[in-house]
DNA sequence: CGCTATGTTGATCCATATCAATAAGTGTGG
DNA sequence: CCACACTTATTGATATGGATCAACATAGCG
């Protein structure tokens, strides 16, 4: 079962067209590791040893200062992260821990930057998903400098029945109390927004969520494709 | 003076690398425009047909929502803009407007994807750019995430003094309208703000600002290479 | 089954937005 | 070069979104 995982890794964007001995060279010197739920895996500031890849679980990256914390995006498999960092060479700027018992692939960052300088397809498939985060985290920035709290929890609900199948009905994929931080608000105050949307349809009973009018939520959240679409 | 801008563009990173065949190739199918201030010159949602990048005069992207407006950055000479979006071919995700007379130099985005594609030196330059970005942008986001308005003026103003030479007094590079849309906050707010940072030294006689003691200010302001530094 | 972490609810406080009025610039045309 | 118009900046009064503090309920989990 050691290599198992190297199809998985293969089928990302990132490593799905660059040449196979450039692949191999890189599964080589990688290696996984299975981690306990609630591990700090990366400090922020901490230098940029490895490109990390979540096979399995979740991870969270989350940041702090002066005593405060906030939590800027969960990871769900198969997906690579701080690869920015990677790139530059530069220390961390977020920190990572995980959520549940992860397996996650590590490559060291100096191969990923030789096979990046030699593999033309790599790198231009490095660019594509920078590109991707950038836009991700742009939107994350219109979503909290745009909208209330409230705007952001009901468009977050109308995004994550999209993505959970469009059903009325779906589960909330976090604690309540790291959405709250994710969505840039304390539990408490996220407590009453979920109140505050019943007056749209929204009732909610533990991680269950459900959207009686999808089309009456949205017409108080007001969705954008340049905000809340993930794909584009 | 129809191709005098070329070596300044050549200058920056992103096109610093690459084969002059193919530097040759972007400039040729490239133009110029000089704006007056105050136009539109890209609205979110368009399709991404140009890299732009500023030669003279300065720019800034912004984004509204619901009626709603908040400012994102402010681009200056010598520097590109949206290329992420050039990259995925993928509609802007901000406007961008002029704030004084400038030139911008208008390289056509399928020009750029092609030369993207057959240069690897230029993917590799883009690379190391969009990541510059991104990181960019997470700091922005950690900034407005973690801190009060308060602290992000305190913040900014440390920035800029150290930005602009490291002296006592410096003047603010934008009006105050748009620094308190770019902090997050509103014009009177903003006023508020500088008189509550007289506590810490910081007198504003129009755009001067006269910091008395750093470190009286980064008491209170607590700036973080991992959220404050430009270079990293 | 009990402990601990999570979630909810209420009361209150604080930061920030909004509304309104005034002052200070800034640019324009006579 | 000045007067007018218009935008920007400031200040005050008030409203509100959201945080904090505290108490309690609930749900996981060993």
């Amino acid at each position: 079962m050691t290599e198992s995982y190297y199809p998985d890794v293969r089928a990302l964007h990132l490593f799905s067209e660059m040449a196979d001995e450039h692949f191999e060279a890189l599964m080589r010197v990688s290696y996984v590791q299975t981690f306990p739920p609630q591990i700090e895996m990366i400090t922020e500031g901490d230098s940029s040893d490895f490109l990390h890849i979540v096979l399995s679980g979740a991870v969270e990256q989350f940041c702090t200062w002066n005593g405060r914390e906030t939590i800027m995006s969960t990871i769900r498999p198969i997906s690579t992260f701080i690869l920015a960092a990677t790139i530059k060479d530069a220390p961390y700027l977020m920190s990572a821990r995980t959520l549940e018992k992860s397996r996650i692939a590590l490559i060291p960052s100096q191969d990923v930057r030789a096979v990046f300088d030699a593999d033309g397809q790599f790198a231009r498939a490095i660019v594509t998903e920078l590109a991707q985060c950038y836009r991700s985290v742009v939107k994350a920035q219109k979503d909290i400098k745009l909208r209330t709290s409230l705007e952001r929890l009901a468009n977050y609900l109308l995004r994550q029945q999209r993505y959970s199948g469009g059903g009325q009905g779906f589960d909330l994929p976090i604690e309540k109390r790291r959405l709250a931080l994710l969505l840039g608000m304390t539990p408490e105050n996220l407590s009453r927004a979920f109140k505050a949307l019943q007056a749209y349809g929204v009732t909610v009973d533990g991680a269950g969520v459900h959207i009686r009018d999808r089309e009456d939520l949205e017409r108080f959240a007001k969705p954008s494709a340049l905000i809340d679409d993930y794909s584009s």
